[in-house]
DNA sequence: TCAATGGGAATGTCCGGACAATCTGACTAC
DNA sequence: GTAGTCAGATTGTCCGGACATTCCCATTGA
């Protein structure tokens, strides 16, 4: 007896391009992506089985598998054993990926504004170097910054670099992120680790971000490591609430 | 000419056991997990390469690859083409998964206190009732915890659930955490939808929680899915500064 | 009416092989 | 000496197949 419910894929134009120097399975996992954020293939729907996929394709299980476990990771697909693959209802968003506070405000729409303050060499703060791997008092970059939106400070974010990892221009530093720079560095981002918390402003700290004083505040301080596990970033952030809080989605690993 | 460094793994006791039931990638994937967390496998020292590992253990070499692909998602290994696998210097710590406040600190040793402050059937309020995707007015299960560390209180939540979900006993609620609970319902949690934030104290809050009125507090909602899209829990949870923050890690995909 | 059984269907695991892409380092030519 | 070139090593991609495991559901039996 046919299943009650025509496999979705079938009205899908598939169709991988050999010539291409694209992966297969990337591609195959790219349509499938835009089927879903199209909304051709609706949540809940099932996917036609893998072979069946496969051969309709002129591809591989083992390459149709791959394609769709790139998916399950991103959270879009859910595969049940015995039952099929199936897309998931609720609406995925990016699942907290490590980039800079300005890739995140530009992608929101929003233009975002930098005032760089400080950009010098200072010596390392006993935090500072235990954070880096640097010596008590070695050389390292401080960087201050004033982010804006809408002509408003939103955010104050401090920023110590090992020595000679990069050069840090000033005019750089105010048309893009530093996380942008870094990569076109040549560095190779690998993790961060991230506390964030609160506390209330200083009388500094508020007049810079036109808070009153013992206003609350939103902090981040977060060390990012290359894929040597070289620390190439520290820094302490204090964003005003009112104005930006931390939103992600996050999935379960199985 | 052989390489001058030696093959690390080779000094490893490694080997499946081809009668149990757990997957032989799995397998590998634990003990090399464990020999990196033990310090055998020592930060920065190359893998042999896969077809030789795999000839060694007598594995395929696609379960080799399985096997050190899980560790690369978890940040643990790098991979580079014509070069080889590497164990990243950089001690990572879990990235940031789905948990709950009651496992995360029983993971750091302490002994979480809960007290069921409500625990009642209430009509859904307009915000509730847009995250768990009710009808405004239906009924919804309203839990209110005060958690504390050391005598002290620590954190207050307000969860909401949809009805007939789940039974919600006082008792296991002050002895476990709620995703235990739900877990242990056979719902498959999927995914989270977060947001961190920081507030004033009103009155009624920082009485409740031992702090002076206008305290910064550190916010965070949540509300989160299971595997087939339903909303199947929606919390407003609001946290001491001084005695808790969020830390955790995040891997970049590349 | 309800519980136990069993078959079909789908994904999960594993194999062995082949070729491509990329990086490193040594060699060569200038 | 320096830059370009080439070969070896290693991972990346892809194939086709085999069997195991699990889930759903219809059938069977009490």
């Amino acid at each position: 007896m046919p299943k009650p419910g025509v496999d979705p894929t079938l009205s899908l134009e598939l169709g991988v391009d050999r010539s291409s120097p694209v992966p297969l399975y990337f591609q195959l996992a790219q349509q499938l992506e835009a089927a879903i954020e199209h909304g051709t293939l609706t949540p809940g729907s099932l996917l036609g089985n893998e072979i069946e996929l496969a051969g309709r394709l002129g591809l591989s299980r083992p390459t149709v598998r791959q394609a769709i476990q790139s998916l399950v990771e991103k959270g879009l697909l859910v595969r049940r054993r015995g039952v099929g693959t199936q897309v998931v209802h609720s609406r995925v968003r990016r699942p907290l990926e490590l980039s800079s506070l300005y890739d995140d405000l530009e992608a929101a729409g929003r233009r975002p504004a930098t005032k760089v303050l400080v950009n010098t060499v200072v010596p390392a703060s006993a935090e500072v170097a235990s954070a880096l791997g640097v010596a008590e008092g070695g050389e390292v970059h401080r960087v201050e910054r004033l982010r804006l939106a809408h002509g408003e400070p939103m955010a104050y974010l401090v920023n110590h670099l090992p020595p000679g990892l990069i050069d840090l221009d000033t005019g750089q530093l105010e048309a893009t992120g530093l996380y942008r720079l870094m990569r076109a560095s040549g560095i190779t981002l690998h993790s961060a680790r991230q506390s964030i918390g609160a506390r209330a402003a200083t009388a500094e700290e508020a007049e810079r971000l036109g808070e009153p004083e013992g206003a609350p505040l939103l902090t981040m301080e977060r060390a990012t490591f290359d894929d040597t596990g070289r620390a190439v970033e520290f820094g302490t952030h204090l964003y005003r609430p009112s104005r930006y809080s931390f939103e992600f989605q996050l999935l379960v690993r199985s």
